[in-house]
DNA sequence: CGGTATCTTGACGGTGCTCAACCCTAGTGG
DNA sequence: CCACTAGGGTTGAGCACCGTCAAGATACCG
């Protein structure tokens, strides 16, 4: 099975120590550094325990008590806010190979509903396996911390959108960074992509109604930039959307140079 | 002094040890966990050095090489997004006893532009601090990223405001929320209380004009709901004000339960 | 095959933007 | 003391982007 064959995103990549593995953490993680065999061990024991979801199952709802972080192993996970108006914002979207819950490390009780998008596969471990990896595996805990940063810029990068760019713009540059993500996971890598969200569930994200993303979707669709059919997104003229998206594309390196020896 | 009395947010408070310090930083940690005589002098050093800084000065420009964090002493300081239509977003603000960059630990070169709003002082310190924290006082970082979290929840908070509520209802959260911030770190505790933005800054940090943002704080004053004036903000009526925003304070307390001995 | 979710298209209306003035205050220099 | 400038606030007229409402068409799923 070569990358990007399974549409849910599973894993089964090459290591660069020579082995293999099916887990998507782990494949990620060894994009940015060389794993040692402790650093190998330790992620195991995150993906030790795996639990099968089926679409639209809940990982978290708002307010129940969270004691266990996640790992997707593959399948989509959305994060859906309180809601409002009627609709539930989509916050966030948890591709194969994040880890879950990152962001409500501090509460007790999440603030957040997670649900899976497809079938899939989580690994939950405990939140205090993130204190025990800065004290056993400091390289991997900095790593994990480094690719929170980046969850916490590509939010940035979405609320500038949502903020000053119109609808238009805002649309092309979600598929953009969702299509720059999935390459970093390395379960991707061609102009076309798998993207399962309805047009509904793209509006919930983009603060837009499922309507008028169609009403973009068609015109970007008749005027030969990209193209949405089968849950797949494909992009025609790559320059175009560069150009109005204006993204940059942080997922790909990461600075080392303070992580611990 | 009393806590409050400078408009910049100076910190002067009494440390739950029984010293007192005139570290904003300090005294915000404190407010989560007693800090031990190491954890007092890791913090003491991460701001052994201070810089005063005047409005406006700049302190990463986009594409910068960034080899230093900072902690915000006092004073305000923002964070700008590239240009997009003529319009600079503000993603973010920082408050006196924040840690500036733990969103761009991952990037050699500043992503976003970060510029003081008002005279202040910050006082730098290396990246590598932060991986010296984890192995030295492992129980302040994993409180330093249990606050980070915060500022990321905080962000997700924006960003479904700025997707699904109108612009009144964002405005008076964004209000709302700012007042929860300053509260936690201990620098006013009073329904008025000291905002120094513009309303074109307003508008900036909302996605909406300062023409609209005008309008909307006429509206709120003339319907006696809340006062902006002198910079500062007076809530007139927070039973109304809270009903709207339904924003969740997640700044007051956080779980320990997973921190390291 | 029935029922539900999703997609599609049209007509209309409102929230919030654009353009264009004008005012007020603080700061600066003569 | 006053002219001048820059930054910020205030208000009006007009309109565009995008939401709302409504109705069908199509695809999916038991």
């Amino acid at each position: 099975m070569t990358a990007g064959s399974d549409p849910r995103g599973r894993c089964a990549v090459y290591l660069r120590n020579g082995s293999n593995s099916e887990s998507c953490l782990a494949s990620r993680l060894s994009r940015y550094i060389d794993l040692t065999e402790a650093e190998l061990r330790f992620v195991a024991r995150m993906e030790r325990d795996s639990r099968p979801l089926k679409r639209r199952q809940a990982i978290y709802e708002i307010g129940e008590l969270t004691e266990e972080l996640h790992v997707v192993k593959y399948g989509w996970a959305l994060v859906y806010g309180a809601p409002v108006r009627g609709r539930r914002p989509i916050l966030h979207i948890y591709l194969p190979g994040d880890v879950m819950g990152m962001a409500e490390i501090a509460q007790t009780h999440a603030v957040h509903a997670t649900v899976m998008r497809t079938d899939g596969m989580i690994c939950p471990f405990p939140r205090a396996a993130i204190a025990d990896m800065y004290a056993q595996v400091p390289r991997l805990g900095a790593l994990i911390m480094a690719l929170n940063s980046l969850e916490h810029l590509g939010l940035r990068q979405r609320f500038a959108a949502a903020t000053s760019l119109n609808a238009e713009a805002a649309l092309i540059q979600f598929l953009l960074a969702l299509k720059n993500r999935l390459d970093a996971a390395q379960t991707q890598e061609t102009a076309r992509f798998y993207m399962p969200l309805t047009q509904s569930e793209l509006g919930d994200h983009l603060g837009l109604t499922s309507i008028y993303i169609n009403r973009l979707l068609r015109r970007l669709n008749d005027r030969g930039v990209l193209t949405l059919r089968d849950k797949h997104v494909q992009i025609h003229d790559p320059d175009a959307v560069s150009e109005t998206a204006g993204l940059r594309n942080d997922w790909t390196n990461i600075d080392q140079s303070w992580f611990p020896a």
